[in-house]
DNA sequence: TCTTTGCGAACAAATGTTCGTTTTTATGAA
DNA sequence: TTCATAAAAACGAACATTTGTTCGCAAAGA
């Protein structure tokens, strides 16, 4: 129990499998509790509320992106190496916990005022970053396209989908077909 | 209400604004009938069930995108133009009816069994013949891309974000923009 | 009149959560 | 090691609400 991991970690990840499966509206505390082996009141030891399952899961994964979002934006290193850097990071938060980056993906709109803002916020910060790489990219000729948002979110779509394909493909194989893809869409043809 | 539009199909599309909104499982049928202005049995002398009105909204929109596909894959033009016409459709599907695009989108997965199988046979027939444009371009030396797999999803979750932005930009500039990356990201730089 | 539409009350089931109590685990002195 | 004790974890029963849906009946439209 100290070595491994804490039970309401357990009960976290078992909560994020259950959201990604059923959706967080539909899945119940006593879905969860039977599954992680409990009664559903048992649960209410380790967590407040349902709700905070899905900040937890939401809100962690959101630390990860921003940490390492930090870590390569202020690197000194060209856009496309940014870009390949951050594509890197998406598949490496997926392939880790696949549950959670889902869940994080889909059932965010689910938080609650404290959590949704604070998600939102650390949203936006990210949005900011890689659309500055973006336009960095584009004022040195390196990147080509109209309009920052649509490049940006295109690129999120695209990444978005490799967390549904993390079952079929290997990590290497995916990121290097993404990355063609991705760098050949902002790149002058 | 013989001109303009059935009841039935003013209380599906209600339906779909708030599924949109809340998600098919946090949706009630007391939000539902609230809305359209009606007490919660009155529904029911229009639909059969909850889940029926997903059923309704979502192979409605599986019927579109089939019979749109059907109308470009039998065409014979270039596979490029083809791919233009599905980028088409699928902005035209989604700025006709943008809730229920999103539904379609996200939603689906609440479907029971019949209604189930029913999209998942219209989706697959969708992507068989999706990867066959792409596949045949291939050959034909127009697009390059190692997984047809890998770009078709890639395709499909670029233009399952123009669904978001509809609301931000115009058919128009919007289909323009996701044409050239979707092109960009399917040649050969 | 007959059919469609709407209503209000009621239902059984499921929901998140609380509460008092028991069981288990950890702690620290004898 | 032993035992008492405190803290943590688990339990069972119960709660108030919300859920989808049904049913008998009234109103409206054909």
């Amino acid at each position: 129990m100290e070595l491994a991991i804490t039970k309401k970690q357990h009960i976290i990840n078992t909560a994020a499998d259950l959201f990604k499966e059923k959706g967080y509206a539909a899945t119940s505390i006593r879905d969860l509790a039977s599954k992680v082996g409990l009664e559903p009141s048992s649960i209410y030891s380790h967590i407040k509320s349902k709700e905070d399952l899905l900040t937890e899961i939401c809100l962690s994964c959101a630390t990860r992106f921003s940490n390492g979002m930090n870590e390569i934006f202020f690197q000194d290193i060209t856009e496309r190496k940014k870009i390949k850097a951050l594509i890197h990071l998406h598949l490496e938060i997926a392939y880790e916990n696949p549950a959670s980056i889902t869940v994080f993906n889909d059932e965010w709109k689910f938080l609650h005022e404290d959590a949704m803002a604070e998600f939102l916020e650390s949203r936006k910060d990210y949005e900011k970053k890689f659309k500055k790489i973006l336009t960095d990219g584009k004022k040195n000729g390196k990147f080509s396209f109209e309009n920052e948002d649509i490049a940006f979110n295109i690129i999120i779509k695209m990444l978005s989908w490799s967390y549904v394909a993390i079952k079929k493909y290997n990590k290497e194989s995916l990121e290097t077909e993404l990355t063609k893809f991705i760098i050949k869409a902002l790149t002058e043809k």
